[in-house]
DNA sequence: ATGGTCGCAGGGCGA
């Protein structure tokens, strides 16, 4: 089974991109974010079309999470249970049975942060927190979950173009960093360092100063496994092929191949 | 470089 996350920085803006990318590389789940538009504008029909099932939770001009996927989805989700009154539409949960053994799909963007002591770093410190509750939840309920998303954190200095310039600025910034390792913690494994991987491995360059072509990037966006999912992991890199075609996001999706029976 | 580009909406915010 091929499992995928793209921030896809709009959704209707890029729908040329994730139907290429859907007919090039048929992953059997895309968890896409900042869909940035409202479920009534969501392009549902192309992305059937493509032979996939959809569901969405969206917003206006922010934020937005999707799950696309080739098997009927049940049991979804939007939001978190513990931040029912937070507007902002940033987890989205479904259920699929590959061979009848259920995998819970949850598809997160996680708050940017803007900057160190920020309000919106406060916020996302909050939310993170909120959330490693819910994926400790979700491992509880689901031994097998795969917890994709833009987590807006780099886990160590090698996921960053240059780490001592960053210094522990937003991203890279100790409690955020903390904040991924008890989620970790709660049972859930990088996928992408199961893996020998080539230096300078990203999947977020800013649109500014050529950035994607002198690799200037960072990795930001994370497929995270269960114990039970990483033992049958065999694969996972960031495909970084759409990020150079025309009018891209500014993120490359992150693929993973699970070996499941 | 106190820079630089996108997308939403249709000005300025968020990233």
């Amino acid at each position: 089974m091929k499992v995928a996350t793209w921030n896809v920085n709009s959704v209707r803006a890029r729908l040329p991109h994730v139907l290429l990318w859907l007919q090039e590389v048929k992953p059997d789940v895309l968890l896409l974010q900042e869909t940035k538009s409202m479920d009534d504008k969501f392009p549902y029909v192309d992305i059937e079309a493509a032979g996939y099932e959809v569901a969405h939770y969206g917003q206006p001009a922010y934020n937005g999470v999707a799950i696309i996927s080739r098997l009927p989805l049940t049991e979804i989700i939007q939001g978190m249970p513990t931040r029912a009154d937070d507007p902002q539409a940033r987890v989205l949960a479904a259920t699929i049975k590959p061979a009848d053994k259920p995998v819970r799909l949850v598809c997160a963007y996680v708050p940017n942060g803007q900057s160190v002591g920020s309000d919106k770093y406060l916020y996302k410190l909050e939310w993170l927190a909120d959330f490693c509750d819910y994926l400790s939840d979700a491992r509880a309920r689901y031994t097998r979950v795969v917890a994709g998303g833009d987590y807006n954190i780099a886990p160590e200095a090698s996921d960053i173009y240059d780490a001592e310039a960053w210094g522990e600025e937003v991203l890279a910034s100790p409690p955020e960093r903390a904040a991924l390792k008890r989620i970790l913690d709660v049972g859930y494994a990088d996928a992408h360092r199961l893996f020998e991987q080539p230096e300078k491995s990203f999947s977020w360059w800013d649109y500014r100063a050529a950035a994607f072509r002198r690799n200037i990037g960072v990795r930001i966006d994370l497929l995270l496994l269960s114990a039970d999912l990483s033992k049958k992991c065999v694969f996972c890199a960031p495909d970084i092929t759409p990020r150079s075609w025309e009018r891209p996001s500014d993120h490359a999706p992150v693929v993973a191949n699970l070996l499941l029976n």
